[in-house]
DNA sequence: AATCATTTTAGAACAGTTCCAAACCATTGA
DNA sequence: TCAATGGTTTGGAACTGTTCTAAAATGATT
């Protein structure tokens, strides 16, 4: 991660790209740059595609999807499913885990550390785990 | 008339409403029965919606999907949220968690103390923690 | 510049879910 | 028992988020 020329976002989304194997081109470099220029994110496809057209990148949606699926594919972003027909790419890939706001449909990280260790059993036979995912559903504190 | 002698499913399911609140109407019965008559299942409501059809239970999906959100109301039932367009209704309400199998998309239960005491951390402020889930994804164990 | 595989695009298609107004039916009171 | 009442069910339309498709555009390579 954060390998030298610490400001050059440009600079950090072109080799991003270069590091999955993918194209640079003009799409993915401004999603590239949406996505991990401002720390850790968690944003739906429309959102994203919502600020890439702000941010004057004509792009469609379509390739917004396409751009995050490959995204994931190369382990630069997660995706986490919180409601049927609702989910968030997470431009944090580290151990982690969430609290999910179900009020205002906001996401928040927790540490993985914070934790502590899951006692993982043993998985179905013929399978290994690909991915532990543990959120917290929270609301506002209203009665029961 | 006729108040069948051992008939316990029946009598289930329609204590099971009473407790609800709910009207024992025809659909709620029959989709009540086929639900919790077989231990713990996890069925998505097309699922549902095609087991009443084949039971000669003819229902809408509207009403299967009006019944399960009364059940989930009603602390009967819980939804399971695995992918974007994909949950499942789980009739088991105790404290456990998931094994999901990305290949064929069914889930296991795991026994809430098998994944040990999780360390909960403070919820963000103002609010209370409805819910944990846990959701241990694997597959078929093909290289990494 | 010419070529060609890759990428992007708009819009159609799709899946799952919710919404709606009308028909239906369980319950109540007479 | 019957009618009145209000919750329930229904088919279909509408909606949401996502994927697909064929054609056009683009980036890399020569």
């Amino acid at each position: 991660m954060a390998v030298m020329s610490g400001s050059r976002p440009f600079a950090n989304a072109l080799e991003l790209l270069r590091c999955a194997k993918l194209r640079p081109t003009r799409q993915r470099l401004s999603l590239a740059r949406l996505l991990f220029e401002k720390g850790d994110r968690h944003v739906t496809a429309e959102q994203l595609h919502g600020e890439a057209l702000n941010a004057s990148v004509p792009v469609s949606l379509a390739t917004v999807y396409n751009t995050l699926h490959q995204f994931i594919g190369a382990g630069l972003l997660r995706e986490v499913v919180v409601d049927p027909g609702r989910s968030y790419f997470d431009t944090n890939v580290g151990n982690h885990h969430h609290f999910f706001i179900e009020s205002s449909g906001q996401l928040h990280d927790i540490p993985g550390d914070a934790i502590g260790a899951i006692d993982l059993p043993a998985p179905p036979p013929g399978t290994t785990i690909r991915r532990v995912d543990v959120i917290i559903r929270v609301d506002t504190a209203t009665g029961k």
